[in-house]
DNA sequence: GCGACAG
DNA sequence: ATCTTGTCGC
């Protein structure tokens, strides 16, 4: 018998084949995933710094993000950005520009972007870059996603730094949704709190949402990557918020849509 | 079967 | 993600 053909890896569309390979590989990588405080640094709390001995203070968060041509779907901007902390000054910056062919897929988002993300970490890696990030904020979201790796976990693990995933819209799992969320928040007992932790029907912590602005009624989602654990990251985050989105994000964001906005400029006049 | 579905 | 200006308000 004949098997039927797979639709033709054209530009955006995927296999089953891939997909069940991508399933497989997030499965795999996630053997290797950290899910609580994994590193040698630590805050720099007025409170800790006395006493406790000669630690490393966490000084350089980084941030990542991926924008694309309006003209031309294919063309990417991948960026990663590094702030000092937590004065939250950005110290570097760093872009790459691609063609990314493979699609966006719910789930797999990390197949997408992953590529570029870890490209830049790299090349600052091998060059001894002193700037190199202690932790990564990724726009993105980590464990909130339907196996449990989304691709801050994904970056997380395979550039072996430890990471927080932040989301901007919720990725439905476990019975969570938009909507129950923001009832949640907006609820008399959660009105006064900032974040509320995600528990899914199952039970299962997923991550927090978060009102990250005074009164602000559109909160974020907040997840661990890699080597971090949820209550870490909801400070971290906390520190690095001047609007909604965390300073290193929006940085990344900012800059990531400008390097890609003039360089469209600039094809027009040539 | 239908709808939902990070960026 | 991207298409898109002004506008209401602190």
């Amino acid at each position: 018998m004949e098997k039927q053909p797979q639709e033709a890896s054209l530009d955006s569309l995927t296999s089953s084949q891939d997909q069940h390979d991508w399933i497989a590989a997030q499965d795999f990588l996630r053997t290797k995933l950290i899910t609580e405080d994994s590193f040698t640094w630590k805050l720099n709390t007025s409170a800790g710094t006395s006493k406790q001995g000669a630690l490393e203070v966490l000084r350089y968060v980084g941030g990542v993000d991926i924008s694309f041509s309006k003209d031309d779907p294919s063309m990417a901007c991948g960026t990663l950005v590094v702030l000092d902390f937590p004065t939250l000054q950005v110290v570097y910056e760093d872009f790459s520009l691609v063609s990314v062919h493979i699609p966006y897929v719910p789930g797999f988002l990390a197949f997408r972007e992953a590529p570029v993300l870890l490209e830049l970490l790299e090349k600052m890696k091998k060059s001894n870059n002193p700037f190199y990030p202690q932790l990564l904020l990724v726009d993105g979201n980590g464990i909130l996603h339907p196996r449990g790796f989304g691709l801050a976990c994904h970056l997380g693990v395979v550039a072996d730094l430890p990471t927080i995933g932040i989301g901007k819209n919720l990725h439905h799992v476990d019975g969570l949704n938009q909507s129950r969320v923001r009832q949640l928040l907006e609820a008399e007992e959660n009105h006064a709190k900032d974040f509320i932790t995600l528990v899914g029907c199952s039970g299962h912590t997923w991550g927090a949402a978060m009102r990250s602005t005074q009164g602000s009624v559109k909160p974020i989602f907040i997840s661990i990557g890699h080597r971090i654990s949820l209550p870490t990251a909801i400070t971290i985050v906390q520190m690095t918020c001047k609007y909604r989105v965390p300073e290193p994000i929006r940085q990344a964001d900012i800059r990531s849509r400008d390097y890609i906005r003039t360089l469209q400029m600039n094809a027009r006049t040539m």
